[in-house]
DNA sequence: CTGAAAGCGCTAACAA
DNA sequence: TTGTTAGCGCTTTCAG
């Protein structure tokens, strides 16, 4: 049943001419070449006819191009990278690259195990959100002439492209607004750990607290724990800091984690505390109250990122000047931070009292 | 700078050994060729030493095998596929395979293309939600002998394999949630297509309706319109019928909509409509009021879809008896269900006041 | 037990 | 203007 694909030498035979002229042919050399017009049409014609396509695993192998981009993240089913992996897809197929997806966990020992698997299978280039221990790794990759752009976070000591977004600024715009609509003891709960995103998202917020003269309120959750557990770090924190009047989470896990410990414990308090969060979600739309949030400009990161792989991977000596991108995000606001009164400890069950 | 990577030839010529008794060893064949215990040792340490890894290209181009498969979904970025991916990527992995994700957008055309491109790449085996209008080319792929398992959905006319969940009988059962909650004018939203999945779910709901002598109340949203415009219809749909008390989304996208609808036009409805919806998001759970799901089994989705094409793939003769999983889907229920009034038209705004 | 050599399908330098 | 041919790096048959 499975008839063997057709190769550029069976057309050649066919067609009674060499292989040369056919791959001419088909690569659009055939003017520059100087094939005769009337063969050229010859050779498309059966091409088409018999539907022949050239089988790019040889192709590859034999220009050393294999036509995919990996696109390395922390998680690809988290919500921003799953938006993000579907721009980068759109505008990859569209040039003729195909992307291979990968998730690493935020661990260095997966990501420089699928950076190897990948240099081997010859992939044209990386997108990666590097975890913070492979710099030696995307250095190696630069001086293999690789094409490499980060995004999200970088290292601050190695110069490689890279599209991120203003985060200290963004951090420091959304606790202004906190402060702008009444609130004075503001949390910030965040993860702990060094990448470059969250220390300037830190910054932002502890800028924008101390301008105003207000105590900053840190909650650094260990990284790497179960929501379970984060939740309930949450909790006690919160419970320990009843003065609180509202929460800004640095990082979207940690929102679901807080609305849930704030739902669960404190249910009075949903619509009280002020309530921000980095990255936004289409959901917390119809939350209620709606959460504010700030959004990063997922298009244009898109569009930069491959803007970017695609100058380099056009580019074969490597010797195009570095390229650091830096974007603003954008402040959504909604419901959640133009409530007043504050973190109110569980009494009465005031919300929504058929639900009890 | 860009040293050239070591091929098999290199190793051989520096050890004095030919290229066939390296790739035996490369490829553990060594015992059963029978080669000295001794030289394995050496090839081995020698492969360590300078760190070789064979060049998966002409691999794949000898071999016929290019250790990739393709995961199409309608939209990569929507959160049901997003989470599937991810497990599927982890077992990928796993077993060696490099997973191609990609988004055909429901559309025949592209669904087509993205299959053929990947014919041409050589992937190992396709792991599909098929458009409607793509019977024929999976046909294709069959015959070709090429690995395709479906999922969510299939073609009744065609014997493929498939893993999907028990649509109907996971709306029927939704259904009869709602009616055991004293809801009795169940509103079904869902979408105008032939989809197997979708006309299953259907089922389910007037099963569940006419069961139990109620009226069915549906609304067909014409496919492919934008969220705005469903949005719209929907709004309408309620306006025109106010004596409904709870409504049953056929999908995770009508939620969103509806739920946004429901928060502008009909806040006062918020909290006494029944409201439950197929496919469960994390973000559920923490809003007010939290929403009940049709929770399809991701991981079990996921790891019956990679053991089945794992033996497909293992396979070789295309042999194998066809493989038709149904797996069961779990309700999820959460606050939206227990409430009790049913719709109200907007007069005062009772539910966040401070909001308004 | 080991090696020579053919060939997967394609590109491109070199010949003619 | 077209054809010959040498690889890309690997696997595997067949012969020692």
């Amino acid at each position: 049943m499975k008839k063997k694909r057709p190769s550029i030498k069976d057309i050649a035979t066919k067609l009674n001419v060499s292989v040369t002229t056919v791959s001419f042919v088909i690569n659009g050399k055939a003017k520059e070449k100087r094939i005769s017009d009337e063969l050229i049409k010859r050779v498309q014609e059966y091409i088409k006819e018999i539907n022949y396509k050239p089988n790019q695993l040889a192709q590859s192998l034999r220009t050393g191009k294999s036509k995919i981009i990996v696109f390395m993240v922390e998680d690809i089913s988290n919500y921003f990278f799953a938006k993000l992996a579907r721009i980068i897809e759109d505008i990859a197929y569209e040039k003729g690259y195909k992307v291979l997806f990968c998730s690493n966990d935020n661990k260095d020992e997966k990501s420089v195990e699928l950076i190897n698997l990948f240099k081997d299978k010859q992939v044209d280039g990386f997108i990666i959100i590097p975890s913070s221990g492979i710099r030696s790794t995307i250095k190696d990759l630069i001086e293999e002439n690789i094409p490499v752009v980060l995004f999200d976070r970088y290292f601050t000591d190695l110069e490689t492209n890279y599209v991120i977004i203003d985060n200290e600024d963004a951090a420091f715009k959304a606790t202004e607004h906190l402060i702008k609509n009444g609130f004075k003891n503001i949390a910030f709960i965040t993860t702990d750990v060094e990448q470059t995103q969250m220390l300037a998202r830190l910054n932002g917020y502890i800028n924008g607290v101390t301008n105003h003269d207000l105590k900053e309120n840190l909650l650094k959750i260990p990284y790497n724990r179960k929501s379970s557990a984060r939740k309930s770090i949450i909790k006690d924190f919160l419970e320990s800091n009843p003065d609180l009047d509202s929460i800004f989470f640095a990082t979207n896990y940690l929102t679901q984690d807080g609305l849930s410990v704030i739902k669960e414990n404190f249910p009075d308090s949903i619509n009280e505390l002020g309530l921000i969060t980095f990255d936004d979600n289409t959901l917390y739309e119809i939350c209620t109250p709606s959460i504010s949030a700030v959004a990063q400009p997922l298009n244009e990161i898109g569009q930069n990122l491959m803007d970017l792989m695609l100058k380099l991977l056009q580019d074969p000596q490597g010797k195009l000047p570095i390229n650091k991108i830096v974007l603003k995000a954008q402040l959504q606001t909604r419901m959640s931070t133009l409530a007043k009164k504050g973190l109110i400890l569980p009494k009465r069950s005031a919300i929504d009292p058929k639900l009890t």
